[in-house]
DNA sequence: ATGAAAGCGCTAACAC
DNA sequence: GTGTTAGCGCTTTCAT
């Protein structure tokens, strides 16, 4: 419920407005409305109760302009319906609000040129306090010189700029797990289906599947491409089914293992029987398809609170050291789409 | 690629640097920068160079102050990563850009009392020129007189307010169709498991499943009740695989649909030979998981799009008509979860 | 086709 | 504790 606000004239009511109906000067009610300190008690309600009354509302814009902040931050990340993007998303937009900033948000489209840059750019121009980039894709070195703290999520820091924080870069330590925890199981080697090659999400856990294999002496089979759609996933199971010697297979996310245990199932290769299948992310739905994934969670809010922490005390604290993210925890999730391999 | 904007004292430059770098005054730039016409072309490539040059950006907190707009719609969402409104966000992102506008996003916790008011409240005092409300929930009558245009996604028109429009309304007509093609296939009748019913989404299509039992004169069978998860469905299959009489049901999304068949599966009850089962949003698993999901698309993209031009419009022209929101198509995907019922 | 002057509604710096 | 005075960097209105 919002009172309509009715100063005569039908304009929203200023602070000025404010001041006069509660008998103070304009800086009192802008002392008050931010929290200062040295406002006694009886004016402060008294300020409190004209602009209440007013419906009054500070104004966002003449604020930025003569303080030079505008406590926002904008978010540049992929126009995509993922999961794990837009879990990312909502961790960033709750706790920037908690941390009283609100939120930009800027897409840029997969194959757009310049896109993270052009959406940067944007940001910069809102005048917003601080950046983050979500799940970067790289699209050339995107090395633009930013004048704001900039926050990187899921990739290691590789934007120019001398403020830059990151986090997420455990997706690698995941990867790691979850193709040990097929080897324990006894699988020989393990085949990986990567994501596209251009996002640094997909490359970490190529080398989270790689290093495993090396550390253990496995042979490394050839890296399989998808674009994290059940539908890629499909597609490079039906190149998996027909390889006999197959029988494990860390898929880069849910989606593609599910689109891969399709495959082979029609290929008549039965999961987790005759091939095991692990995927990255822990989507929702993965505890209930057919078989139940096996995969590895990644703790999204998380990643992205503590991310925003950071960013929060670059923009607040311009000369306080960079502090180092703390990272989030492994956690492995095993359910039915892994077992031992067949004996023959 | 930005150039340092290189103005001596380390602030940024502002327009009135540009003007004197270019020889004409401040306000010539505000009209080469602004697209305005009467401006020659020579002194409109002057301006241009001098921006480059200078690496100028256009402070938007002090053309908002001066001009009373921000070019910026905000959004209110609700945090979930549910692809249904993690789709429309996109859509509205990509639509919004291509009109000019910024985004500012607000999400409202479900459960969160005054939700939708706070964020909404937020958003004015952002200053925002428009407010989109993505599938919102209700949490009692939410009568709030809003003095920018308002555009409802997935919501028949309740907000107060006199510049409302909504689109997306459709749901109800898919649902419909969903649960006639169940009868067609010759199934007694269908169950229906519904989403929470605060949300006017799960509202719509438990209405479209009603009427089309209605019309035809069908039995309707209690309603089951999920919250759009994947475990409420499961927890909702084990209620209907108890129940031999059980042919045909309708989930209300296709999460909760595939927690359904993993229920019934569990229990022996075969999908689609046993039990048919139809979802609804055709998120993109739908497709690989087991048994292929039919269910019914939504047009999330077109819905947005369509959503942002009538917003647009509102916002650009205050005087005409609220033109009438183009309805989407309806779209049945017909996969391997539905089957004639048992012959018995 | 271009320029000069006057604010938009707030916060900053300083006075009292 | 509270008030006064200047801007913040643009757009607007009106001259020219």
């Amino acid at each position: 419920m919002t009172s309509a606000g009715g100063r005569p004239g039908g304009t929203a009511p200023r602070s000025v407005d404010v001041a006069r109906l509660a008998g103070v000067s304009q800086k009192t009610v802008s002392r008050v409305l931010n929290g200062e300190r040295y406002v006694s008690d009886d004016v402060r309600r008294r300020v409190l109760d004209a602009a209440g009354e007013l419906g009054y509302r500070l104004n966002s814009a003449a604020r930025a302009l003569a303080s030079g902040r505008t406590r926002s931050i904008g978010v540049v990340t992929l126009g995509t319906a993922l999961y794990g993007p837009a879990s990312l998303l909502i961790g960033v937009e709750r706790a920037a609000r908690d941390a009283g900033y609100a939120l930009r948000v800027v897409n840029t489209l997969e194959g757009d040129p310049g896109g993270v840059v052009g959406a940067v750019e944007s940001l910069l121009e809102q005048g917003v306090d601080g950046i983050v980039v979500s799940e970067p894709i790289d699209e050339g070195a995107v090395s633009l010189s930013v004048d704001v703290p900039v926050l990187v999520l899921g990739a290691p820091v590789t934007f120019g700029g001398t403020r830059t924080v990151a986090t997420g870069v455990g997706a690698e330590l995941l990867a790691r797990t979850a193709t040990e925890h097929l080897l324990d199981l006894g699988h020989a080697t393990v085949h990986h289906l990567a994501g596209p090659e251009r996002w640094f999400a997909a490359r970490d856990r190529t080398e989270g599947w790689r290093s495993a294999l090396t550390a253990r002496g496995r042979e490394r089979p050839a890296v399989l491409a998808g674009d994290w759609s059940a539908a890629s996933g499909y597609e490079a199971g039906r190149t998996l089914a027909a390889d006999g010697d197959v029988t494990a297979v860390f898929a880069a996310n849910d989606d593609m293992a599910i689109g891969v245990i399709r495959a082979l199932t029609e290929a008549g290769r039965r999961v987790p029987d005759d091939v095991s299948v692990v995927g990255f992310d822990d989507i929702p739905v993965a505890a209930y398809v057919t078989p139940p994934l096996t995969t590895v969670r990644q703790p999204f809010d998380a990643v992205a609170r503590e991310g925003l922490r950071l960013l929060v005390r670059a923009i607040e604290k311009p000369d306080a050291e960079p502090a180092p993210a703390n990272d989030p925890p492994v956690e492995l999730v095993v359910r039915a789409s892994t077992a031992p391999p067949p004996t023959r």
